[in-house]
Parts: C-alpha cells; structure tokens; sequence
DNA sequence: TACATGAATGCTGCATGCAGCATCCCGCAT
DNA sequence: ATGCGGGATGCTGCATGCAGCATTCATGTA
C-alpha cells in the first residue's frame, strides 16, 4: 500500500482524488483526518497537506473548518467547460504548429478506439481513450501551464462524470450522443492537426467542446423532466454503500 | 503582523506571495522552512503548508527535496499568455453576455485610467489598472473556474514582470508599447463588451493578448542583443541589490 | 412543550520532537 | 595536487501533543 520511492501526502493525495473520482466518496461527503489517517495507516500530518492539495484543485472545499467532497452542479461544469473551451483550442493550435509524425500516429491510435465497436457495456474503455485523446493534444502543445490546467479541468469534470455516468448513459433519455458524433468530431480535430492547420484545428476543437456543452444542459433537463418529486419528510435513501 | 481571523498558513502563503512577485525573493532561492518561520515568528507547520500551496499554484517548485523560487524564462511566459488568449477570450466573450449597466461602469473606470496623462515614473500605476480591468472582466463572467485560472496565471506573470520591469520600460530599448497601443486595444475590448458583442468581445481580447506575446518576444530579443556578453570566469556581477 | 443555556464531544490548526536523507567539508591516500 | 571516503551538518517529512472553536446534546425553566 505504502511506496517509501514518494512523499506520503502525494499518495494520500492520490488516493483520495481517486476515491471522490470513484464515487467512493460522495459530494458533500465531510473529510476527516483522523478517519482517513487511520485508513490509510499514516498520521495526521500527510493527510492534512493532501487535503490542502485537493482545496486548491478544488475537488474539496471549506466549509466553515471541516472539509467537505465538492458539490459539482450543473452550472459549474458548464462553466468547467467553458475554460476547456478555451485552453483545448489553444491547445489544438499549438499542437497543429508543433506536431510531428510519431506523435500524429499515437493521436491517431487514440482516434482510431471509437471506430472498432465496443459492447455497450464498456463504455468506460472509450472515456479513457476519449481523456487519451484529448490529452495527447495537450502534450504536443508543450506548454506546461497549459498541461497543468487541463489536468485540474479533467479531474473535476471527471467527478462529475462520476456522480452522473449512469443516468446520463441511460438509452432510454434519448440524449446520449451517439459515438459517431463524439468520433466525427474528433476526426475534425485530428484532420485539422494533421493538415498543419491551426486556425481550423482550433475551431474543430472549439466545437467539440460546444456540443459536450449543448448536451449537458440537455441531458439536464431530461434529468429534470424524469425526476420523481421528492416525498415531503421522506427519509433520506439508503445507499448501496450502507447494505 | 499576524491577524487572527485568518488561518497562519494563508498569511504566510500571501506573505511569500508577495516577496516573490515584489522581487525581495528571487527566482532560484531557495526557500528554508526554519528561516521563514523565524522571520514570520511562527512554526514550521504553517510554512510548510503555505511552501505545498506556492508549490500547486507553480510559484516554487521542488528541487529535489529543495524548494526554489521558479525560474520564468520567456518561453515559459510566452507560453503563460498562450493560456490567457484562451482563458482571456472566453471571459471577454461571457462577459459580453452577461454584464450589467453598473459593471460597465466599473469597466469603464478602469479604462479612463489609461487617458490620464500620468508621470513616466508612475507606471506602475497603470500596471495596477490594467490588472483591474482584465480582472473586472473575469469578474463579470461569473465563471469561478475561469477567475481561479486567472489569479494563478496572473500571480505568475507578475514575477515575470517585476523581473524584467526595469529592462523592459526601458526607454531607450524602442521596444515598449505606447500607452496609446495598450489603451486603444483595452478600448476595443471595452467596445465590444457594451454593445454586448460577445464574438467581437473575444476577438479583441485575443488580438490584445495576442499583441503582449508579440511584444514579449520583441523584448526579449531586443534584450539578449544589448546584453553584453559574459566574461569568461568573471565573478557573478554585483547586483543593485547588494549595494 | 418549547426554548435557552451550559457542558461535553470532536475536529481542526499550530507547535514541536524525531528520524532519515542528501549535502558538504575535511582529511587521507594515491 | 587530486580524487576518494567518512563524518558532521542541515533540512525535510512524518508523528504526536496541545489548545481553541464549533457543534451538539442534555437539562432545566418558562
């Protein structure tokens, strides 16, 4: 469990990210030191600068002293994405300045995942190729600034993922994209780089973003319509968790 | 010195800050827990966490177990302004949508700055201005995401800044921007926000970074030209500092 | 019964002790 | 003189002790 190759409060870093990213760890869920620091068998001290590292990303935040898992709504993650907007574009066109051929061909593995059928079941395989993708651009782009901020981006929007990942994945709400929109887009990203074209790169991935915008507020909605009144005095739900 | 109302270790992370970005710290210090905990007459603890806080935002970085105070070469600035074309447009573009009649007011405060004729001395004072007005404008936005990407990448570009401040307002370099430049591109944005343009808000906050990379790199070369070459085996050379 | 007040609990933030690691310096040998 | 080795030094990272603060629960009173 423990590697002595890395400072502790990067492991214990890591291994909460994972676990709000896993969903093991719910929004609004309160850190504890003491309780965390016995879980994962270390002192107080590791846990309490991991926890500092997880505010400024902003997977948790204060609250009012005790620390609680963030709670992405909406309007936050469209907001998230609104900064991807801008940097993936950026991103998209330094990496059509920048690129070469070996690292053109890896983008290409990465685009090459949504085109062999994969069972409905395994969509998390395309999620990782989907992030792969998308953060190839940003490697070729080679602005560590830029980097950086697509990874604190992509862990927060991967919470919210999460937290949603089975009711938006629902068929029966009508508005998951298909995967042939998802792969027509990133094969306008890709032609574009690969062309050297770094206006039409940045604009192809422009776009992308926007769709992933426009259907986010859309699946929303349909959550809405489809969500069952809450029962006045109701208890709250027993988790799987608790069973 | 210290207040109470507010946890010691965002005072020393604020206090650090400020060194760094006012020069009293230079790029390549080292920073020692001990020391700045005698200096600030508190314990290791909090330095520590605020040395993990300056490390996430990029103002240290870890030198082997060592922190230093990061070292801005151009092409890391340049590339720092890369993300704020990106980051800079999309708050430009929302602010478009979104601003109010006061907000605009404010806004256009900020703008008159620049028509005031002020003292060849003074410049710092529109330094201070047109941190505000590109922050008001982030403000405006109301996209917290997009306000956080935007402190971190302006606290580093102001270590840049304060580094190069003397050598790049030098007046006989030819290279500085007129205030006129500055002003009408700031002019421009400001246009295109009140008419509640939010195409046109983007373009023009792109063109201005777009200006300040182009100048960055016009200043630098104009700086490595008049640098006098080094002497083999000479001594590093007094600093001003030291005197 | 409802509300207010006070005690007990639990948690965080800061201080400090301790061990391990890298570095640097000095002495020794070649 | 130079290169190598061992010891001393200094710093970080982790563990733990301690105090203050907020929250909560219980008890007493209106």
């Amino acid at each position: 469990m423990i590697l002595r190759g890395k400072a502790l409060r990067d492991q214990v870093y890591e291994n909460i990210r994972d676990r709000i990213i896993s969903g093991e760890l719910h929004p609004g869920d309160s850190l504890v030191e003491v309780e965390l620091a016995a879980q994962l068998n270390v002192s107080r001290t590791p846990v309490s600068n991991a926890l500092v590292m997880l505010r400024e990303r902003g997977l948790i935040y204060d609250s009012g002293g005790r620390m609680e898992v963030s709670v992405l709504k909406l309007e936050d993650v469209v907001n998230l994405y609104w900064c991807r907007m801008g940097l993936d574009g950026v991103a998209a066109f330094l990496a059509a300045s920048k690129i070469t051929k070996p690292e053109l061909k890896t983008l290409e593995t990465y685009l090459k995942a949504w085109e062999t059928p994969v069972q409905e079941s395994d969509l998390s395989a395309l999620w990782v190729s989907d992030l792969k993708f998308h953060h190839h651009i940003y490697e070729v782009s080679d602005n560590r600034h830029l980097i950086r901020f697509s990874e604190i981006t992509a862990e927060l929007a991967a919470v919210y993922r999460r937290n949603t990942i089975r009711r938006m994945s629902d068929p029966q709400s009508g508005t998951s994209r298909s995967r042939d929109d998802v792969r027509a887009e990133h094969q306008a990203i890709f032609e574009a780089i690969a062309s050297k074209d770094p206006i039409a790169a940045e604009h192809a991935a422009r776009q992308h973003i926007q769709m992933v915008i426009k259907h986010l507020e859309l699946a929303d909605m349909s959550l809405e319509l489809r969500e069952e009144p809450p029962i006045l005095g109701a208890t709250p739900s027993i988790t799987a968790r608790s069973l």
